[in-house]
DNA sequence: GCCAACGTTGGC
DNA sequence: GCCAACGTTGGC
């Protein structure tokens, strides 16, 4: 069971709008780059996600599941591009921001602090744990 | 608004 | 195949 981190600018898809979806979910189309591609192809449904907003906000808000696994993107006018469906699960009590992920000691080999453009990251067990905690969350 | 980091492109 | 130039992302 793997744990991601999906990256995405609230003004231009919020977690607000993926919990308006519900359990349709909506498609993660749009990614456009080799490294973000292997992630999402390595995605098995039922995983989940760090939902985390770039930009101004700069946190974690919430986490989701993978509903689909990938498949072509549509909105890729050519190449070979994936997307996965993703469906709201649960809202963080407390938003984990970049600050207090960096804070963390734990927490400073993420590949939010390492790579930060990377916008399909793996997250390890051990950072799942924790800033699921960090966010108000009872870790399962 | 600026800049660093990274990825991509194109000339050689 | 190398590397400089350029574009994009995202934090500050």
């Amino acid at each position: 069971m793997a744990f991601w981190l999906l990256k995405t600018e609230p003004e231009t898809w919020s977690w607000e709008s993926q919990v308006k979806r519900g359990a349709k979910g909506e498609p993660w189309s749009g990614v456009r780059n080799y490294q973000a591609r292997l992630n999402l192809r390595a995605m098995k449904k039922g995983e989940r996600a760090f939902f985390y907003h770039s930009g101004e906000a700069r946190a974690v808000v919430g986490i989701v599941e993978v509903a689909k696994e990938a498949y072509p993107d549509h909105s890729a006018e050519k190449g070979d591009w994936s997307m996965v469906d993703v469906v709201a699960v649960e809202p963080f009590r407390i938003p984990v921001t970049l600050a207090d992920v960096k804070a963390a000691a734990m927490l400073c080999e993420m590949v939010l602090v390492k790579n930060t453009r990377l916008s399909v990251q793996p997250v390890t067990d051990a950072e799942w744990k924790l800033v699921c905690k960090m966010g108000g969350l009872k870790t399962k």
